[in-house]
DNA sequence: TCCGCGTTA
């Protein structure tokens, strides 16, 4: 352990803080050091052994025994260890003070803009988790006999859950509180769907954003809560713009649910709109102006080059660029080319493969590593281990690479300054996936891939001027989404205008109204817009309301099916799909020969139902299962919780009589006539996805007469059948139906005639 | 003949 004292030297930063409304620069040390320290790690690394190594040995003397309850900051400097010194080191150490003196007394809300590498996920929560108002406090509250506990922790979302758990684990070792299973009590815990790790005594808890939503459905107060820190607001997701409407009702409101205890809220961003989420919690009700600290970040320099001219064609562009990286910068250095989707990666694949196999042998080789979500893991792993001797990984990546995962060894980043966006139609009721300009913000991100490891360079094959009239962010997801979803939760929350729910952007009146047209279709909100008692259970259930409405239907006695249900709601909704594209010839002939026992003629919900029934009744080797069935096996397990979670929610609300029994069980293919059955029950919450086969061979839509393909993903593609239902409706290359199923036309009339 | 990225007692 040293003794040595860090040299008293302020810290690096280019502090500028907001104090009431002015900005004021605290002026201090504008002097760069050289070079620069490494960048703090990332939340968001992929393989978490990578951030355990990290640790000195010294820490653990403090781990085994009972830690002292000391206010950050006054910790006797004989026993800082090397962790402290580095947490000392980050850039938002220096604005310990100033954080915990804009959140104490009256002010509850406060805004911290701190760059990547600036720590403030980390640190941020251990400054104010040992403030008195942390603390828990037994309170009276109006209507209850009996005083309750309000406070005692503080909650910090993320949008992945691979952040909230390696961070919680970063945070628990720096608190001296490692988190570990057995491991009963502890300063530090996390929530995740099928994964919490909670312990006696956890004062920070670190969880994802759909994890506090539900929460917040079963206590509206966050009673438990002394203070909540929204992480990275900037990426803007449905649920962290709900959660910080939830937020601010519960900051401008009456207390009355927490019995007079403010709610402390702490909201984090990287980049981009500060301002107007800060104008947002900003409200004159609250009479209080929140405060914006902005700390600067830790990255080794990055070198920009724009194109001098538009480029004609991207793809030929990646690949000179590339080339000429590879052939005139020296090793060691990766680089990180940004794509739009996973055809483009493939074709750029190819191209260099076949560079690669000309290039002379005194240059070194060329690797070129395909990343995006729908490869499996093995085929990811490529692009996460080290290049082999005198070898450069290119790797070509989509957006997962902006925010996901780290690419270790990156110093060349390319950026083709495009990605695919999604975007809902409600009028079509269907969504499109297009390739779009990106935003200076996300540009400015994949920048920062370059500078993780050491000083790097980023291509932008876009010019300046294009860059300057890119938007300064992306549009909120709550935009471009169904809102549904967001409205059946807030009707579940009790909001029954919502309209008056306050959101940073509101959706526009059309797509609202859409949304509670087919809520009342559903069942689940009345003729006079209050939530009914359908439309709670679907709140619960962590399905769509659509699914959910199929769900409640199958333990009505004439579709009688919900264990069928659950298992093909299970399936679909633990990924994209459990079925890995075929590439090769020769193994798509013995891939499919096995395939075929598991595919139906009714089409892609008899064939879910299929695989997952002859998965779980496989009891010898399910990994190798899949692997010959080129079946996502992530996915099957995925698959697998979903199912053990709804079995035992529907127990719970006794929609379920008794305990089904365990696995594995003999393998039944479903009757023609149960079949039927399950199909129609799909129907009550799918009768207007359905489509009809025209005279000319095409499909037409019934809700909207539009033409739609059978996409070629489903079992149904290049058949003809008199109407289909399908579960997904996507506009891509054209109009697509998606998880599609054989149904009559008769079924169609019946189920909207029904009552 | 298609397949941006996340998330849910």
């Amino acid at each position: 352990m040293t003794q040595e004292r860090p040299p008293k030297r302020r810290k690096q930063n280019d502090g500028l803080i907001n104090i009431g409304g002015r900005m004021v620069d605290l002026g201090f040390n504008k002097v760069k050091s050289q070079p620069p320290p490494p960048p703090t790690p990332k939340q968001d690394e992929q393989q978490p052994e990578q951030q355990q190594q990290e640790e000195p040995k010294a820490e653990k003397t403090k781990q085994n025994g009972i830690v002292t309850k000391k206010r950050n900051g006054d910790r006797p400097k004989a026993q800082e260890t090397p962790m402290l010194k580095a947490r000392k080191a980050l850039p938002i150490w220096a604005h310990q003070k100033e954080i915990l003196s804009s959140i104490r007394k009256d002010q509850d809300v406060l805004m911290i803009m701190g760059e990547t590498g600036s720590g403030k996920s980390t640190q941020v929560p251990q400054f104010l988790c040992n403030e008195d108002w942390c603390r828990r406090k037994k309170v009276k509250i109006e209507g209850q006999t009996d005083p309750v506990n309000v406070g005692g922790m503080i909650a910090i979302t993320q949008p992945r859950r691979v952040a909230a758990t390696t961070l919680a684990n970063r945070v628990a070792r720096e608190m001296g509180t490692p988190l570990a299973p057995g491991v009963k009590e502890g300063s530090v815990g996390y929530s995740v769907r099928f994964d919490h790790n909670v312990p006696r005594g956890t004062k920070v808890k670190f969880l994802t954003e759909g994890m506090l939503l539900q929460e917040l459905l079963r206590d509206p107060n966050l009673r438990q809560y002394s203070a909540v820190i929204v992480d990275e607001i900037h990426e803007r997701s449905v649920d962290v713009d709900m959660i910080a409407g939830f937020l601010k009702q519960i900051v401008t409101g009456n207390k009355e649910g927490r019995g007079g205890v403010p709610l402390k809220v702490v909201i984090m961003s990287a980049t981009a709109d500060v301002e107007r989420i800060q104008e947002f919690f900003d409200s004159s009700e609250s009479k209080q102006s929140v405060q914006l600290l902005r700390i600067k970040g830790r990255q080794y320099p990055v070198e920009i080059k724009h194109t001098e001219r538009p480029v004609p064609n991207i793809r030929d562009a990646l690949y000179k660029q590339i080339t000429q990286i590879h052939e005139g910068e020296p090793l060691p250095g990766d680089i990180l080319a940004f794509l739009s989707g996973q055809e483009d990666i493939e074709a750029l694949q190819r191209l260099l493969e076949d560079y690669g196999a000309s290039i002379a042998s005194n240059v070194p080789k060329l690797l070129p590593c395909p990343l995006y979500g729908q490869l499996s893991m093995q085929a990811q792993q490529a692009a996460f281990r080290p290049a082999p001797k005198f070898t450069r990984k290119v790797i070509l990546a989509t957006n997962i690479a902006e925010t996901s995962v780290t690419v270790p060894g990156v110093r060349f980043v390319i950026d083709s300054g495009k990605a695919k966006v999604k975007q809902f139609r409600s009028r079509l009721g269907m969504e499109s996936l297009l390739v779009k300009p990106i935003s200076k913000s996300s540009a400015t991100q994949r920048t920062g891939r370059a500078g993780r490891e050491g000083p790097g360079k980023c291509f932008r094959l876009f010019t300046a001027e294009a860059y300057e009239a890119l938007s300064e962010a992306d549009l909120p997801e709550i935009l471009r989404n169904d809102v549904l979803g967001a409205i059946l939760t807030m009707k579940a929350r009790g909001i029954n205008d919502v309209f008056s729910f306050p959101l940073m952007d509101f959706p526009d009146v059309d797509s609202v109204e859409k949304a509670l047209v087919q809520l009342h279709f559903l069942d689940a909100i009345a003729d006079d817009g209050s939530i009914t008692e359908i439309g709670r259970k679907l709140a619960l259930f962590p399905v769509s309301a659509q699914y959910g409405r199929v769900l409640l239907a199958a333990c009505e006695p004439q579709y009688d099916c919900l264990l069928e249900v659950i298992d093909i709601i299970s399936c679909i909704t633990s990924g994209e799909s459990i079925f890995y594209q075929l590439q090769m010839e020769e193994e798509r002939e013995e891939t499919e020969e096995l395939r075929k026992e598991l595919f139906r003629r009714e089409g892609d919900i008899l064939t879910y139902l299929t695989a997952m029934q002859r998965y779980t009744a496989e009891h010898s080797d399910r990994v190798e299962w899949c692997k010959k069935r080129k079946i996502n096996l992530r996915n099957m397990k995925q698959a697998l919780n979903i199912r053990t979670q709804l079995r035992g929610m529907c127990l719970k609300e006794k929609l379920l009589k008794e305990k089904p029994l365990p696995d594995p069980q003999p393998f039944e293919p479903l009757s023609p006539e149960r079949a039927e059955a399950l199909l129609k029950c799909f129907l009550t919450g799918f009768v207007t996805k359905c489509a009809l086969l025209a005279p000319d061979s095409s499909y037409v839509t019934t809700h909207g007469k539009h033409l739609v393909a059978i996409h070629p993903s489903s079992v149904l593609h290049g058949q003809k059948k008199e109407a289909i239902m399908f579960l997904e409706h996507v506009f891509t290359q054209k109009n697509y139906a998606k998880k599609v199923s054989a149904i009559q036309a008769d079924w169609i009339v019946q189920a909207l005639t029904k009552e």
